[in-house]
RNA sequence: CGGGGAGUAGCGCAGUCUGGUAGCGCAUCUGGUUUGGGACCAGAGGGUCGCAGGUUCGAAUCCUGUCUCCCCGACCA
């Protein structure tokens, strides 16, 4: 393909609002335009990564017996009705009417609509399993998009849906997609991780998240040093390292001490010289059910609202009390609240932290005023002790106790959901087993951010100068740098080079761009394909051709002769690599 | 939704405090000289200064309202 005719455009400066480099090298190579908000037309180059990218899945896909079909992005609200979601999605569903006032929304994932295409074409033991994929714009409404197509409101996804006979089935199903999941991340020598996490609201007991190692991640992952356990912070177990011993000392007895204007777990551990791991805090929450609860934690301490969230099996983290209704609950104002003699019984979960402590501070439900030498269940009741605090780094790698985790960030780039019959028995996927008894499908549902991947892709991949694309999804193999676009006789060599690699199956771009070398070069930089080829008068003058490595930056000569093997030797060389 | 920042040419920005009729760099177009790491000279085109209202002889600039975009946050006892 020749530059001068195709639509592919630079910028030598990226615009304010890009942030993380990924993002700008996307809008300055011109791969990605910003049309809206977390919306982005996708230009020629970027196509070409995106359908790269694709054939990877589609050839990971394939191959493991999964089928591709394409269903609709426009779907009815009553879909969305049979299994509650039109209303628990929130606004991250886009809805809108149509002329006959028919509620409709886009689709934010394909769970109900899938359901709907095979639940009346699946009716025996015989029909199954199946595997069914597509890849498609999705669109949700995002309360805050950020960095370009990383979290976008509307990008490519590849998503697959599996039906099983029965969990077994369907778990075998589950470890086949994990294992394509890794043959396709690993294809483009990605530095992710497998990582343990919450399901949200897709629903499903067992689920892994497929994270890039990066910087610029929105996820907070938690991985250890000694094992292979790894695990998205919220939902990461919290264990201390040097867990505290349980105190065999007296009990001593409860006392109120007055710690005016001590509000805040700083204050009081300034105040009383008491470290904050060893203060107790007391959060109160309103339940949707109406009542309310107490969390307790150690002062260092902070409640993980997905834990709290699934200890309770809400499908939102609950919210806080207001001032008010605290001080309504307990008797004070925020700051000097506690357990223990609360105005009006409430639930007291207690996190494991404490379970160990005694003689411990909490507030004393009076403005001013703490409890110390506080002992439970002497003085409240814990409704329930459990792990509700966020596991930190240095916490003890879970399934290793000589284990460390540390922290980093991640980029969700795909997920494996085991969904059992969740959604089958809500939308009535149903079949007949062997006995002729009716029985709900067992389901599994994966997704890919096939336009995330490949930016995250740039983000773990480029240099100073500009981007530098893994073989397998670079939007062109080679790039010929025609400095003088004038010389008919290098136009002819070109031109036959570029028809033989083109003839091998080697996408080529040639700058034939009437500008100055320096501009080549640093386009040729900026787009980062993997291999460069240097053609201009003065070398060939000498019977030189050059050839770069991108990634390496290392320089070959060859004679126009033994360019094309060269080029075709150095391709090899870098897809094995 | 809360907090912060910003809307001036395709992109990056100055000008706003102190009101006087819009500018710089890149990009674009024309001519010329150049030509192996973002050339130089000369010339040109392109902006209802986010929008609406107000103050004023006069508003990018002051006042009021409004819209949009970006960043941070959504965890306090």
């Amino acid at each position: 393909m020749k530059w001068s005719l195709a639509h592919i455009f630079t910028l030598k400066e990226a615009p304010a609002d890009a942030e993380i480099t990924s993002h700008k090298l996307l809008i300055r190579g011109g791969l990605i335009k910003k049309l809206a908000p977390g919306i982005y037309s996708y230009g020629h180059v970027m196509v070409r990564a995106l359908r790269k990218f694709e054939k990877i899945i589609r050839e990971e896909l394939n191959s493991r017996g999964a089928s591709e079909i394409l269903m609709p992005m426009v779907q009815p609200q009553e879909l969305w009705e049979e299994t509650n979601r039109w209303i628990e999605m929130g606004a991250g569903l886009l809805k809108f009417k149509n002329r006959n006032n028919q509620g409709f929304c886009l689709g934010a994932t394909h769970e109900e609509a899938v359901c709907d295409y095979v639940r009346n074409e699946i009716k025996s033991y015989r029909d199954l399993p199946r595997n069914l994929y597509q890849i498609q714009t999705k669109y949700r409404d995002e309360i805050r998009p950020r960095f370009g197509l990383m979290r976008g409101r509307e990008f490519i996804m590849n998503d697959a849906y599996s039906f099983d006979i029965d969990q077994k089935s369907a778990l075998l199903t589950y470890e086949k997609m994990y294992q394509a999941y890794i043959s396709i991340f690993g294809r483009l020598k990605l530095n992710f991780r497998i990582v343990q996490a919450d399901a949200g609201n897709i629903g499903g007991s067992q689920t892994h998240e497929f994270q890039l190692l990066a910087q610029a991640g929105e996820d907070s992952l938690l991985v250890s040093d000694s094992s292979t356990f790894a695990a998205n912070v919220e939902i990461c177990p919290a264990m201390d390292f040097e867990p505290v011993e349980k105190s065999n000392q007296p009990l001593q007895q409860l006392e109120t001490f007055a710690t005016p204007g001590q509000k805040t777990i700083a204050d009081l551990q300034k105040f009383t010289g008491v470290p904050a791991k060893s203060l107790v805090k007391s959060l109160f929450y309103a339940h949707p059910n109406g009542t309310q609860f107490c969390v307790l934690l150690r002062g260092n301490d902070e409640v993980n609202p997905i834990k709290l969230k699934n200890l309770l099996s809400l499908s939102d983290p609950p919210l806080f009390l207001t001032d008010d209704e605290v001080n309504a609950a307990t008797g004070s104002p925020p700051g000097s609240c506690g357990p223990v003699q609360l105005k009006k019984p409430m639930a007291i979960y207690m996190d494991s932290g404490i379970e160990p402590l005694s003689n411990y501070i909490v507030g004393a439900n009076k403005e001013g005023f703490h409890f110390k030498n506080v002992n439970h269940p002497r003085d409240f009741e814990p409704t329930q002790v459990a792990d509700l605090r966020i596991a930190k780094a240095g916490d003890l790698d879970p399934t290793n106790s000589s284990g460390k985790l540390q922290a980093f960030r991640g980029i969700e780039l795909g997920h494996v959901f085991y969904l059992g019959t969740k959604y089958s028995q809500k939308m009535g996927v149903n079949f007949l087993d062997s006995l002729g008894k009716s029985q709900p499908i067992e389901m599994g549902c994966y997704g890919i951010g096939v336009s995330r991947t490949v930016q995250a892709c740039i983000e773990q991949f480029h240099d100073a100068d500009g981007m530098i694309w893994p073989m397998e999804i670079s939007p062109f193999a080679v790039h010929i740098c025609l400095l003088d676009s004038g010389d008919s006789e290098l136009v002819e060599y070109s031109d036959r080079l570029e028809g033989q690699l083109e003839k091998s199956g080697i996408d080529v771009l040639v700058d034939n761009r009437d500008e100055r070398p320096g501009v080549k070069f640093k386009d040729a930089d900026l787009l980062g394909f993997p291999i460069r080829v240097v053609l201009g008068r003065k070398g060939f003058d000498k019977k030189e051709i050059e050839i770069v490595d991108r990634a390496t930056k290392q320089v070959t000569k060859v004679s126009p002769e033994n360019a094309l093997s060269e080029i075709l030797g150095q391709l090899n060389a870098l897809a094995s690599r």
